[in-house]
DNA sequence: GTCTATAGGCTGATAGAC
DNA sequence: GTCTATCAGCCTATAGAC
């Protein structure tokens, strides 16, 4: 945009793929900004000048990424397919949002462990956002009677929980199982997501016997 | 057991009891000797002492903790009951080691995340023990028919999953939504576990239109 | 067994040259 | 914009008094 010795953008964004690597893999306190600078090819000076120090680098990357996550939802949001239908496509997606940027539920999960120390509270809304998208589409289920009455915030934590577990564990899963198993008995992440649709689906599915009236 | 000026078990006592709340809220560099030392009401000499250093300190925790959970598990795994039965169980006694042991799913939700840079290979065993009890536990309830056919080791990431992020998560969730819901809407623990088990059972149950060849 | 005092290493931030 | 050199602060481990 302006005149520029190298290119301001370049060494932004080098440093911000660089923390998300290095964050999610060894933590706020794991990751220095030593480290980060020498993955990005440059010096940590350029930390605090591009973004004003360690923790506002690291609520960028975040901030971004959630942004980003947030519009691949979006079309989930929008459908006016059914209820049941409208929770596949929000597994599937979610599972390819998790593979396409593996840092992102790996901080977050930190982030939620310690009670979110470094987050920025401009992120809550996002998460929010994909709290209600999984109750307005657990209403809808159950408004149309293909779902059982059941709580929408259950729910959410229990297909967000296993998704977010499988996810993030892939580190030791992958030690373990390959230490104990060393024919390489490792899961595919497809696998995984297709069990929880078809999990979430049958387990959901109004059964003849309820009632309406169930707490 | 011998002559001691204190009591030695005391001291060890202490500083795996405050290891134990420190570690699992703030790391392993998180929680400092000092401030382990600090709440055990001594001093960071004696983490030398008694366990050799911070690594050992942790370890002893996580050993000793993954033991008792293992004894607790035990009788799940004698059960004779029939396959739903015994899967019930297994989230009920999961869910009460969660709340009366809650630092230990979050000190390995930590460590899973970071592919187990603290782990002693002395737990892997206990590990694998949990994940063959919920395979037994799934093949016979394919045998006898109650449960599809489905690969037991997706079941075991999917449960344990929901399971450790819900409890594990606790900290942000109340942060969360209590700042935006002030009225205090935050989830029981026992209402979370028997959404699992009705969410298992009804999942996993074998449908008249399943067949038994199926991948 | 317990404690204080300290050694030695690593951290994030930044002043100042280019 | 970029980099090197440096500073103050914090960490773990431990020597040595009691």
């Amino acid at each position: 945009m302006a005149k520029r010795q190298h290119d301001t953008e370049a060494t932004r964004d080098a440093l911000q793929s660089a923390g998300a690597e290095l964050f999610s893999r060894l933590g706020f306190e794991g990751a220095t900004v030593e480290k980060i600078a020498r993955r990005a090819r440059t010096n940590k000076a350029m930390i605090s000048y591009h973004f004003g120090g360690k923790k506002q680098l690291y609520q960028s990357i975040l901030l971004e990424g959630f942004a980003a996550a947030r519009a691949e939802l979006k079309d989930v949001g929008d459908s006016s397919l059914p209820a049941d239908l409208r929770l596949r496509e929000f597994i599937r997606v979610f599972g390819e949002l998790a593979q396409h940027r593996p840092y992102l539920p790996v901080m977050m999960v930190r982030e939620a462990i310690s009670g979110g120390p470094h987050l920025d509270q401009k992120i809550f809304p996002s998460m929010v956002a994909v709290l209600g998208l999984v109750r307005d589409l657990v209403e809808q289920g159950v408004r149309e009677g293909t779902f059982r009455p059941v709580d929408p915030l259950l729910v959410h934590f229990g297909i967000i929980g296993s998704m977010m577990f499988f996810f993030t564990t892939e580190p030791l899963r992958r030690r373990i199982l390959a230490e104990r198993f060393p024919g390489g008995e490792t899961i595919d992440p497809q696998e995984f997501v297709r069990h929880v649709q078809d999990w979430m689906t049958q387990g959901l599915a109004r059964r003849p016997s309820d009632s309406k009236s169930r707490s």
